[in-house]
DNA sequence: TGCGAGTGTGACAAGATTGTCACCCCCGAT
DNA sequence: ATCGGGGGTGACAATCTTGTCACACTCGCA
């Protein structure tokens, strides 16, 4: 059982794998291979590596269907990916990143900054891990990016709307005081009188939709994130 | 070694910690005692809780001045932290959330309710933990807030300029390319001319004063977050 | 050294965000 | 059943955020 790091070196191109792979040991990591897509997913669920090197072009299933797959996949979606693209080709490094990619590289590259870089994706994962998501039912809080993803949709809110809804969501099932929500969110140092809180309450939940009902008002305290109770359907 | 989390209850009325300990056994946690605010803070120290119940009115060190010391502790500051107030006391309430504590309870409260919410805390300590924060140089993140501390003291930004700010940050000592930056913050994802990356650089480093120089321009390339060069004094 | 590309800057305006207000509805206590 | 307090709602306006533009400055290459 190895402390070091595994990375997954994935490229059809034997020497690139071999160049690569040594730069990486010599860095200190243990590397695997792949030279095909179908081979780095078999890979990937085998030996779950903590990073992937992977190439845009390859045989059969290509870098950006890789790419996209493991993102899909609840299992290897936090798996750190760098994209290795061909020189100028600002296309492949966009849908790479559209598919979930955390970096690229463009080929040629130097082995020594394929290493920084792998090294830099090893280091933001340690410290932005999965802690920087909270996922209540179909709530997912990106905090890095400052994102709400909804039911699988990106749902645009204003800075207030995020940090109104994450504070109440981070307390799920729990009763959250007016003043409480006023100063962590408004930072509001005195009682205040205002109604502000239910001018943007009231806005989160329209933008909502049939997500709304998460948002539940408790009376003369405040609100609660929380599971809408089953309807009672009539018979 | 016990696998238990640990509760410290800080209060000086003895029949207070017994029932608060009591129930907290009941539930699954071990527990320590403190009488007196100098008493909380060897505790932490000697112990290591995993959360703290803190009374406002001990003698000695109080309540307030406890959580403050804790909290510029770096090795403390993790800890959650819910303090006991007097019923109706806003002010105490706001003034534990001022010195940092993450949740407060008025007495006398429910047993019952105690123990819910030290649940609460350990299981948000645990999702959204040291994670959530990034910290570099004088630069500190809380993400869960969407705020940023720079040199101990709070820095307005808009949302734009923390997503940049932190993109960069994350990224310590790596050239940030442009078009990266423009799809990573502002979501564009084809590739666009525009010159309001660099409006925001400006008004970013405007904002930080003399900590500008940790955002470097890399010409024709994008920008890096980088400590400062030492400047060569003339002697 | 000169030139062109890239970056910094101040100003402006459009659009977005935010808070307040007045009215209405709902809920819980008497 | 009534009443008062609390919450929901639509509308409005002030303020803030954001992007663009034109000009100036800097840098790197030939």
């Amino acid at each position: 059982m190895s402390d070091k790091s595994l990375i997954l070196i994935a490229d059809d191109e034997e020497d690139v794998r071999e160049l690569v792979g040594m730069n990486l040991r010599r860095a200190g990591y243990d590397t695997v291979e792949a030279a095909d897509g179908l081979q780095t997913l078999a890979q990937v669920r085998r030996r779950k590596p903590d990073a992937i090197v992977l190439d845009v072009m390859m045989p059969g299933r290509d870098g950006f269907g890789v790419c996209q797959e493991l993102r899909e996949d609840e299992s290897t979606r936090h798996i750190p990916v760098i994209m290795l693209t061909a020189k100028g080709q600002t296309q492949d490094r966009i849908a790479g990143l559209e598919r979930g990619a955390d970096d690229y590289l463009s080929k040629p590259f130097s082995p020594k900054e394929l290493v920084l870089r792998v090294q830099a994706l090893l280091r933001r994962a340690a410290t932005v891990g999965s802690g920087s998501e909270l996922k209540e039912g179909p709530f997912e809080f990106d905090l890095s990016g400052v994102k709400l993803n909804l039911g699988g949709q990106p749902m645009d809110l204003t800075l207030l709307e995020f940090k109104l809804l994450h504070l109440l969501a981070s307390r799920k099932g729990e009763v959250v005081e007016r003043d409480f929500i006023l100063r962590e969110v408004w930072g509001y140092t005195e009682q205040v009188r205002t109604r502000t809180l239910d001018t943007h309450v009231k806005r989160l939940r329209e933008k909502l939709g049939e997500h709304a009902e998460w948002l539940q008002t408790s009376r003369g305290f405040g609100y609660i994130f929380k599971e809408p109770s089953p309807v009672a359907v009539a018979v």
